[in-house]
Formats: structure tokens, sequence, C-alpha cells
DNA sequence: GTAGGGTTAG
């Protein structure tokens, strides 16, 4: 402030003293150039702190402004206190609104709103909510700036029934005419998934502005109807309505959620436009869209845009990694925001484990898991399913339980991870145990446990079991998915019952998927039932063109029956689409360093021991009668064919380097990238015994635990 | 002084 101040000594001596002296505290800027006398004369006390106040540069001059107020017998202006709550930003802040609001002998409506929206901006929803019904038990009417704040607060909560009321009120009051509120109605039932009652408001809205719409879009897009999101969009676009960043926003999210690359780029050209590329909320929807559709290197530009990211843009970037298998990239991202010293929030960490159950490495786990344990999120219910999810797919069934006997917080997300973690490691038995569990506490089972409890009861099979589970499914008003019948075709078709299964095929009420299909045709592998499994094929070939794994699963079908014409016949057909067998890959974890081996691999530099230790394997195991199943190899097959039929190497590569670079009494932790197959299966229980070695391998289904001899699936996987 | 958005787990 520039002050053109000689000061008068006869004009008010105090307050140009005070004026100067709380200014210059201040370090106030403004344009305004006084004249004293002129000042003076017309000083009006309200209105010179009311623009102390909007001009105050730091919020800690507040608290020095109210001060100031007290002294000058200001403290009971109804107004400037409003403005002192208006802005208070951070936690601090709040409690001294709060402070100010309490000391306020009979606050005015400007001033409840004032604390409701202070508590309702800075997530305290529950206080903001407590305010309007103290607010109305001191008899202060509410106006038309009320309601949406109170509205807001319901919507965060997902107080169904307290909104409810308050639309009554609004009702009462006359307010059916006040676009604000009656737009703050329709997210709040969109919000709550009463999707039906906001189309009723938004419908007898007479004058719907872009907010109305975006209200109601974004509504379908977080209650998981993104399509029907989009219809309104569109219906919106006829009536001439143009969206405005926030509109595109929404849109974009409907079209990423349905995976719509060509859509959502076509929503990108709007973006251009509009002029709005460089409008970091765009960028973050931008991110997240291509990120989610795969286009994961595309995504990193956007992201790259931005010199500071935000929290969101780094969480929409890292998740996007996570979510498309770049598990390194999401953690070196995870890393460096670390260094950065950017505080991650639960997102932030709930991707950051996503990425660590898909590398594999126990080790690695561990080092989040510790990181974790030293953040507030430990007590976070997403962190800890997640955390439950990553032990059990690192091979620690054991660590999994510590962390699911540690989280207070146990919700339905959280057991099921459990439940699945006791299945894929085939302890069928606990996981049936567990659920039991969760039904004494309360818990209600959705259908994602029940994915779990019939994964565990194939892995384990337990056919009667999951037979049950599976008609128990509809006693709690869950109607079975695909998952849930490809997993009662897996049940059915591993222990033999090919007829069972396919008649439960036939009387499924939805068309069967490729799931299903793919079930039924690896069933048929371990049988040896080709007819059925050609028909099992020729549907996954029609679902499921180009997908190699079908053709290798009935390429092996046919070996297995020794029927080579076909086989090669296969191969042609693969041929003519283009395909290529994925190549079989095994990977060790070695004092916390991934190592990965593929068949005939020797470019490993201690390569010459590794096949020493091999030959060394293979002679102890001739010696102690192990014969390999290699009556369905016979000729015809060449080394390739050989590897993909019986076995694939580099599980045993992996076993052998395993074996020269650790102590004695070791356990291995292999991830293989293919299925276990018969003979590796037999050769490692075997091996785990002559070497005395437990032997953990994660093949793309279940764990193996291999130990004296045995495995954990006993035989059935 | 009021309303709409983007990022997480099984």
């Amino acid at each position: 402030m520039v002050l053109n101040l000689s000061l008068p000594g006869n004009v008010f001596p105090a307050r140009a003293f005070k004026f100067l002296r709380v200014s210059s505290l201040l370090g106030i800027h403004s344009n305004t150039c006084f004249d004293s006398d002129h000042f003076f004369c017309s000083f009006n006390p309200v209105t010179f702190y009311a623009s102390l106040i909007d001009n105050s540069v730091h919020k800690s001059h507040l608290n020095q402004i109210h001060a100031q107020l007290l002294a000058s017998g200001l403290q009971y202006s109804g107004f400037l206190i409003t403005k002192l709550v208006n802005c208070s930003l951070n936690l601090a802040g709040i409690h001294y609104a709060r402070k100010l609001f309490d000391f306020f002998p009979e606050p005015d409506v400007f001033l409840w709103n004032a604390i409701i929206r202070c508590y309702s901006r800075h997530s305290f929803f529950n206080d903001a909510l407590e305010m309007y019904s103290r607010m109305q038990m001191a008899w202060v009417s509410h106006d038309g700036f009320t309601f949406p704040l109170v509205l807001k607060a319901c919507s965060a909560l997902l107080a169904l029934d307290v909104g409810r009321g308050i639309h009554g009120q609004v009702f009462r009051c006359g307010f059916e005419g006040d676009v604000f509120v009656q737009n703050g109605l329709v997210s709040f039932y969109a919000k709550c998934g009463q999707i039906q009652q906001a189309n009723v408001v938004f419908d007898r809205l007479s004058n719907k502005t872009i907010v109305s719409w975006t209200s109601l879009i974004s509504g379908y897009a977080q209650n998981g109807e993104p399509v029907e999101a989009l219809r309104i969009f569109s219906q919106m676009r006829k009536m001439n309505v143009n969206p405005d960043w926030i509109a595109l926003v929404s849109v974009l999210k409907a079209y990423t959620d349905i995976e719509d690359l060509e859509h959502g780029k076509s929503i990108h050209g709007c973006v251009i436009k509009m002029g709005l590329e460089s409008e970091i909320d765009l960028l973050i929807s931008l991110t997240a869209m291509y990120a989610k559709c795969g286009q994961v290197k595309f995504a990193r530009t956007f992201f790259d845009q931005v010199d500071v990211p935000n929290l969101i843009l780094w969480n929409a970037m890292i998740s996007g990694y996570a979510k498309n298998g770049y598990a390194e990239e999401a953690l070196e991202l995870f890393r460096q925001m670390i260094t950065q010293n950017f505080r991650p929030d639960s997102i932030t960490v709930t991707s950051g484990i996503l990425a660590c159950a898909q590398m594999g490495s126990l080790e690695l786990a561990r080092w989040m898991s510790d990181y974790v344990s030293r953040t507030e999120f430990s007590k976070d219910v997403f962190v800890n399913s997640a955390l439950i999810d990553m032990f059990a797919k690192c091979g620690s069934i054991h660590l999994a339980r510590i962390i699911f006997d540690r989280a207070l917080d146990k919700d339905v997300v959280l057991w099921s991870a459990m439940i699945m973690g006791y299945g894929l490691h085939g302890h069928g038995k606990e996981s049936i145990d567990l659920f039991g569990a969760m039904k004494q506490a309360g818990v209600c089972p959705n259908d994602v446990t029940f994915v779990g409890l019939l994964t565990a009861c194939k892995n384990s099979g337990l056919v009667e079991e999951g037979w049950e589970l599976f008609y128990h499914m509809r006693d709690y008003g869950i109607e079975p998915r695909h998952q849930h019948y490809a997993c009662v075709v897996d049940l059915l078709g591993r222990k033999g019952y090919l007829d069972q299964a396919y008649s439960f095929i036939r009387n499924m009420p939805t068309q069967p998927g490729i799931s299903v299909w793919g079930a039924l045709l690896s069933a048929c592998k371990i049988h040896r039932n080709v007819t059925l499994g050609e028909y099992a094929a020729e549907q996954l070939f029609s679902l499921d063109p180009y997908n190699t794994g079908h053709y290798v699963q009935l390429s092996n079908l046919y070996a297995s029956a020794r029927l080579w014409d076909r086989v090669a016949k296969v191969r042609v057909l693969m041929r003519e689409k283009g395909l290529n067998k994925d190549t079989g890959q095994s990977v060790i974890e070695i004092n916390g360093k991934l190592q990965a081996f593929q068949f005939g691999d020797k470019s490993h530099p201690r390569s010459s021991e590794i096949y020493e230790e091999l030959e060394n394997l293979e002679r102890k195991l001739k010696e102690a009668g192990f014969s390999p199943h290699k009556e369905s190899v016979l000729h015809d097959l060449n080394d390739e064919e050989i590897e993909e039929t019986l076995c694939n190497h580099s599980e045993r590569l992996a076993i052998a380097y395993g074996l020269i670079s650790t102590s004695p009494g070791t356990t291995l932790m292999i991830t293989k990238n293919l299925r276990a197959c018969v003979n590796c299966h037999a050769a490692t229980k075997l091996i785990s015994k002559l070497m005395n070695r437990e032997i953990v391998v994660r093949d793309t289904n279940r764990f193996h635990h291999f130990k004296d001899g045995l495995c954990s699936c006993g035989d059935y996987w």
C-alpha cells in the first residue's frame, strides 16, 4: 500500500498509528493511494478491515487482524467475522474459524453458512452437518446458500436419509425454483446412487445449466454406468448445450471406463479445439484415459507436460502403469515421488502395492510392507487389502495372514482378498473356514468373495464343497457371473466329470464366454477327451480368434492323444493367423534380484555352472527312478515342440541356478508365465526331496509349494 | 458467500 500520509496529529491519531502498524505488519498490497485528510475524515473501520482481510497475503495475518478487531471493539461485526471464517484454509484455520464462531454471540445466517462451508471445504462433512443441525436448533432459518453446502456434505457422506430430509425442507421453504439448490439435489441423488430420483429432479428443472447436465452425467459415470452417462451427454449436445471443461472431464471418465479409445480421442480433439489442452485437470483425465486404454507411453507425454504434477496426476500415471502390467515403471515413478519428498496418499500406495504384486518379488513386497507400516496408511482398508493380495501373490500366505489379523477395519474386500489368497495357494479348507468366520463377523459376502471360494475349491479339488457354495450364492442375492461358471466347469472338469461339466455349460442361463470354454478345453486336455476338447476349442476360436493360448492348448491336447497330424494342422492355423507361441519364461528371485530364464537360455554369465548343475539334477532324478513322461512326445517332434508339449525347461534352469546361488536349505521362489506342466511338476516334487529344499512356484493360475517330494496342490492344478 | 470433475483394493 502506498500511503501518502503525513500524520496529522489532531485527527484520530490512535487509529492512524494502528493503521500504519497493521498495514506494515501485514505487508498489504493495494493500489490505493490514500490522501490522509480524506482518508481519516471518511474512515470506516468495517470497510477498512474488510479490505484488509480481502487483501491479506498470508493467512497468519488473519490472527493479527482479529486481534485488531478486538482492540477496536469490532469483534461483534458479523460481516467481518464471516469474512475471517471464509478465509480459513488449513486445519489450524478451521480450528481458529470455529473459535471465532463460538465466540460470536448470535450468528446470523451468513456466519452459519460460512462455518458450514468451512467444514465442507476441508472434508469435515460430519462437522458440517452437525453445524447445520445446530443452526436449526438456534432457530436461524436457512437461505439459498445453505442448501447446496449441506447437500454437498450429504453427498460426500452418502447420507441418503439426511439428504432426503433436506429435500423436504427445500420443498417446504419454496426453493423449488432455485437452480443452485436443485443442482445440489441432482448431484446428491446421483452420488448416492439414486439415479432415478436424480432424474426426477433434473427433469423438473426449468432452466437447466451446464452444471445440471454435468451433475447427472457424472452421477452415472461414478455409479458404474458410463454408457448411460454418455447417452445423457449426447442428449445435452442435441439441446445445443456446450460442454465446459468439467463436463469434458466427466465424459472422458466415461470413455475411460468402457475403454473406448476412439471416442476418447475425439473428446481429446474437442479439448484441443476449445484450447483447453494445457488445463491441468484435463491433462489428468487424458493421462488416465490413455493409460487405462493401454496407451501408457502416450499417457506419459501428458504427464511430462506438467512441471509440478499434483497428487492426482501422479496417481493417474502410477495406477495406469500398474494396471497395464508396467510394474517396473510404476514403482520407478513411486520411488521418484518419494525421493522428491512428495507425500503420496493411500491411492498412490495402493497402486504401488499392486505393482509389487505383479513383480512377484517377496523382497520387494517386504520393502513395500515396511514402508506402509511406518505410515498412517497401515490403517487404510484399501491399502491392507492390496497388501494381503500382494503377499499372497508373492508367495507368502503367512505374511498375508499377519496383515489380515492386524487389520482393525475388515470389510468384504479385505476378507475376500484373504479368502482368494488361500485359494491361490491351494488351502481350500482354510478358505472355507475363513468364509465361516466372515459370516460370524457379520460381513456380507459379494460376488468376488465367491470367486475366491470357488477358486479355492477348484485348486484343492473340493468338488462337493464348491458345488454347494455355488448354489448358496443365490441365498445372498448374488447372481453368478462368467467367472463363477468358469470355476464350476474347472472344478468338475479337472476331476474328470467332463460330461457333467458340459451339461452344466448347456444349462447356463447366459451365453458361455471365453473363460468357461477355456476351462472345459483345459479339462479335456488333462483327461484326453479330444471330441469335447475340439468343440470347446471351436467356440474359443470364434470368440477369441487371436489368443495364442487356445491354439497351444488344443495342440497340447492332440499331442497328449498322439494325434501328430492334427498337431501340425494347428501349427498351420497359427501361422496363417500370424500367431506366435508365447515364450515360456521362469523368473527366480535371489537376494532380492530377479533373474529370468527362457527355454535353452545360455545368456547367463554362470551358464556353464547352471548346465552342470542341471545335468547333476537329471542324473540324481534318474537314480531315484524318475522317468519323464516321454511317451507322449515320441517321434515327429522337434526340440521346440517337445518343450512345448511336455515341459518348459526354463523352470528347471531357474531351479538349477537357485541351487548353486543360495546356501543349503534356502527356499527357492520361482514365477512362471505359463501353467506348470506335468513333467516339470513331477520332477520338481522329487527335486525338493532329493535336494532337501522347499520350492515355491507361482504359475499363471496358482501357487505350488514343493516340499519333501510332495506338492501343496495335491497334484490338482 | 452457493452447484458439477479427475486418481485406489479383492
